[in-house]
Formats: C-alpha cells, sequence, structure tokens
DNA sequence: TCCTACAATGGACAGAGTCTAAGTCAAGAA
DNA sequence: TTCTTGACTTAGACTCTGTCCATTGTAGGA
C-alpha cells in the first residue's frame, strides 16, 4: 500500500494528511472495512476528518481502481483495497466476517451466448457463503 | 405462484388480503421488483396497505424460502420469487436490469479446500455484469 | 511568500429499512 | 352465528448509510 501513494502523486492526486490516512487504514490482507469503520480509524490518527472526506476519497480510490467497493450483505458497502489481484469473497452467513479467495475456472465461460439476453458481459462477481471455523 | 398460497396455508400462515396481493405482485418470470415497488403495485389492488406490511411479509416470504432477497448495486434489495428453480442473475450495469441465467458447470466445485479457511461452504451466488442490448 | 484552485468541514438532507404502540381482524371455540 | 384472542396491520417516528452544499482551509506552483 505504502507505493499506492506514489501511484496517486504521480496521478496528479493532491496529497492531503487526510487523503493520506485514508489510504493508510486501507492497508493489509483481508481488510473489508465499511465506510465508517474507514473513517473511524482514520480518526484515531486524525481526529479532526470528517465523515464526508472519508466518503469522498473511498468514492475517489474506487473510481481510480486503487480499492474495490463489496456489498456482501445489502447493508453498508465494504471497501477492498486488494484490487490489483482478481480474487472472489467467501462470507461468513453468521459474524459477516470476509475472506478473499481465489477459485479455479473461469465462471464468464460457463455463461452460454443463449443464456446471455444479447448482454455485453464483462465483469463476474461470485460469493461464496457458509460459516466459519468459528460459528460452525 | 398460485400453488403458492396454497403453500403458505399449509404452513399455517394467517392468510390476509395484504398479504395475497403481496404475493401476487410477485408473480412471473424475471421479477426483481424491489420492496417500494412491491408496495406501489401490491397498493394499485389494496389502497390500505402499509409500507410496514409490505417489508414484513417480504421478510417472511423470504425467510419461509419462496423469495430469494437480491442485492446487486448496494441499493435497494430485490425480491425474486423464481425461489425454487437455482440460477444465477446477469446485471445491466447501466439502466440496472436483471435477468434469471443458468450458467453451466458448479461454482462451488471451484473452490479448492485450501482456499476455504474453515468455512463450511454451503452456497454461491454469482452475478454476471455487462450491458444490456439497449444500453450497448 | 503569496495565490488560487482544489480539498475538507459539518450540518442538512435523502433513501432504505426497522421498530413501536395502538387498532383491527381471521379463524377457531362455543 | 357470535365471541374471543393472538396474530396482523397501520402510521409515523427512528436508525443507518450515504450524498449534497455552502463555507472555510490549504497544497503546491509562481
Amino acid at each position: 500500500m505504502s507505493d499506492l501513494l506514489e501511484r496517486l502523486r504521480g496521478r496528479g492526486w493532491r496529497l492531503t494528511s487526510q487523503r493520506r490516512v485514508v489510504a493508510e487504514v486501507l492497508d493489509g490482507d483481508h481488510v473489508h472495512l465499511t465506510a465508517d469503520e474507514v473513517h473511524a480509524r482514520a480518526a484515531q490518527r486524525l481526529p479532526e476528518i470528517s465523515r464526508a472526506t472519508a466518503y469522498n476519497t473511498l468514492r475517489e480510490l474506487v473510481s481510480l481502481g486503487e480499492v474495490i467497493e463489496v456489498s456482501t450483505d445489502g447493508r453498508a458497502k465494504r471497501y477492498d483495497p486488494n484490487a490489483h489481484h482478481p480474487h472472489q469473497h467467501l462470507v461468513c452467513s453468521n459474524c459477516g466476517t470476509i475472506r478473499d479467495v481465489h477459485p479455479t475456472g473461469n465462471p464468464l465461460a460457463d455463461l452460454p451466448a443463449e443464456e446471455r439476453f444479447g448482454f455485453t458481459v464483462s465483469e463476474v462477481e461470485v460469493t461464496y457463503r457458509g460459516l466459519c471455523s468459528s460459528c460452525a
């Protein structure tokens, strides 16, 4: 994630302390925080940061392709910094824990032409659900 | 869908006019209405029906396994009455149109044991995204 | 150092969904 | 048929998530 800031600067992103802490909070594997969680953690380091700024920064990171927006439960969207390694998600139906997973196969190839209804299909999103070891 | 009411009665569901119109509204293929759309259509037939009742009835139909809850866009959840025929969804990224599709293959088998992190995986949800013929 | 365009703030607002207290009614009992 | 009662419905307040806007602040170039 440290090179994220480099990449952003390279794209002409104005680097502010707020944007820096938001980017820092989104560092690591299997990170899937909600916007409010991102804001709360950012506020631990930079108490003045506003909710709107957290939301704005997340939206920009998503549109820059640096972070993926995931909504696995119809509640708050979650933000996944693992945007440069294609993956899918495994979600615990009980506690909501999310893990990044890498299934084999290519689900796009599994959708026959007669099942495409004239759509130009470009993306597939797969969500596995079940119980994690703690909840089982 | 007409036998849905039979099944519900068989389960001891108290059959009210409100529940009947909600069930009737959810009839057909490729039906993916939001809760508010369900309420609006139900209200055309039964003007007094309240929003809370529409929400309650949908929640019950979901927990009875008669209707599937789908959230393809992080906005309002949609309700899919096609619960007894396993299928996945194809969504237009532009206009939001949803179609039921039937991919070949078994995505559950594509998740190797070492990628399951101790989870008991029971379900897979696949969402194909792209542009429909009108939006392309 | 100074400027200024871009970013941050905070509070109002909006959409989706839940909750509650009070009123109503379906369906079994008599 | 009428009565009774617990389940169902209602309206509106409330919560949660997210967006918008007018104002204030500041990063970074000249």
